[in-house]
DNA sequence: GTCAAGAATATTGTTGACAATCATACAAAA
DNA sequence: TTTTGTATGATTGTCAACAATATTCTTGAC
């Protein structure tokens, strides 16, 4: 009864249809989401390889996996890095998922079967509308909307959108952060959560739509408000980047 | 003066900026789209690294890559195949194309330096516009429809937009042809282009937008409508299909 | 003290070999 | 005849070592 490297060396409770290497970039997404790694922080190879006790050919195809999902930025012959965004590329990617919200929303509004899942949906809501009266819970109130977002995601049939919409919320994740930082815009944002809930109940594609979209642009506009005012707290205390000085010009 | 594997190996007329995983990606990718391998068929690393005349290695980094783009599938301990997509997978990507294209014509629309591209524009869709008088040329008019989105990718700012919007017209390039493949259909295309070229013109986004839209989905509905009517064309003659029996059923 | 050139180190790119797993063919038993 | 077990070959998963390249450090001249 002999035990593989996978067995060994990761957690051992992911279904077995996940491959190392899907595994481990599911580990270190979660890592550089969680902030462990500074955005621009150099990424190498070997010191990932070390810490997942493995060698470094998974690696090099995990790596792959994070860059294109946006996560780390891979430069021929010079490695990886956390990517870090620029304002005008954080306004695009929201740009982007304005209107791919605006086609989800849709869809389950217009999703005959809708009757099955309303309830969650309203549960969900309603305890965001507590969380959203609290002028605290700032935290808590974004990992409700998280976890919104990713039911909404579940009961969408349309499988690609789901996961594109789920990659670029990831790219935006500490964005989205921001932009709900302050209880102004969060209870903007519980309202905008109340009405589409009405329509979806209505079946009201145009309107779920609407609100989707301009939930977004809300949501970036707050973001982009705040990154402009306080330009350089994302770029500070990490001595490992790849030509320091060039990123911090170009940001 | 030696020579690195990179250039030995690879067309050596790429940007050296390019790794050798994503310069086999690129070709391999083409291959796929000009029909070389077959949807369903199975693809063996050992097969494409003798080809490349690399080792496994880097096919396998380039497999990842082809996964993430949607032109193969990975199954763990299994291999790579080539994506076939079932008619609703086809109906998935068209509907997130729809309001990623009418993103795309709102913003090129809203361009203020658009005086700068708009004769080149006008330029293509005149040469559309002769393609689709004649009830011949459908491969040419299909060529010149995909190097104006080409084009309209190049001028759009957005560049992850435009990264997305490719990678999305690729995986349904195959079935875009079938949607043009009547005269008639061409006719309803070129007028769409024609009216986008005015929207575009007068700044008017919002017609721009809805425009494209409802290209997509005309495109999508044709082409679903043919795919229907003529089911089994894709899903023949591949000895070396995964679970061949599987998959026939499936689709 | 500053800058440049070269050496030393660190890191990525690639490879061939081995281990683990899967698919097929074939034989034996029901 | 069908089913089950087993052996064999094919294929993927992983690794450690080597090659190529990039970065850092040292040395020396000015």
């Amino acid at each position: 009864m002999t035990f593989s490297p996978r067995t060994l060396s990761l957690k051992d409770n992911e279904p077995l249809t996940r491959s190392l290497v899907e595994q481990m970039a599911l580990r270190l997404s979660d890592r550089i989401l969680e902030g462990h790694y500074h955005p621009g922080q150099r990424i190498f190879e070997q010191t990932i390889a070390d810490e997942f006790q493995v060698s470094r050919g998974p690696v090099r195809e995990c790596l792959r996996l994070l860059e294109k999902d946006g996560l780390i930025t891979l430069v021929a012959r010079h490695g990886a890095q956390v990517t870090k965004l620029s304002i005008e590329e954080v306004k695009e990617i929201f740009d982007i998922r304005a209107p791919l919200n605006g086609l989800r929303d849709r869809m389950l509004a217009e999703d005959p079967r809708r009757e099955l899942w309303l309830p969650d949906l309203k549960k969900i809501v309603a305890e965001l509308s507590l969380l959203a009266c609290s002028t605290q819970n700032a935290d808590r109130y974004v990992a409700c909307v998280a976890k919104l977002n990713h039911q909404l995601g579940v009961w969408v049939s349309n499988q690609r959108l789901k996961k594109i919409l789920a990659s670029l919320a990831r790219q935006t994740r500490r964005y989205s952060q921001l932009g709900l930082s302050t209880p102004a815009r969060r209870q903007q944002s519980i309202q905008h959560w109340q009405k589409m809930v009405e329509a979806i109940e209505k079946g009201d594609g145009d309107t779920a739509q609407s609100i989707a979209c301009q939930r977004v642009y809300d949501s970036r506009d707050a973001a982009i408000h705040i990154l402009l005012n306080q330009p350089a707290s994302a770029s500070n205390d990490s001595p490992t980047e790849i030509k320091q000085d060039l990123e911090a010009r170009e940001a």
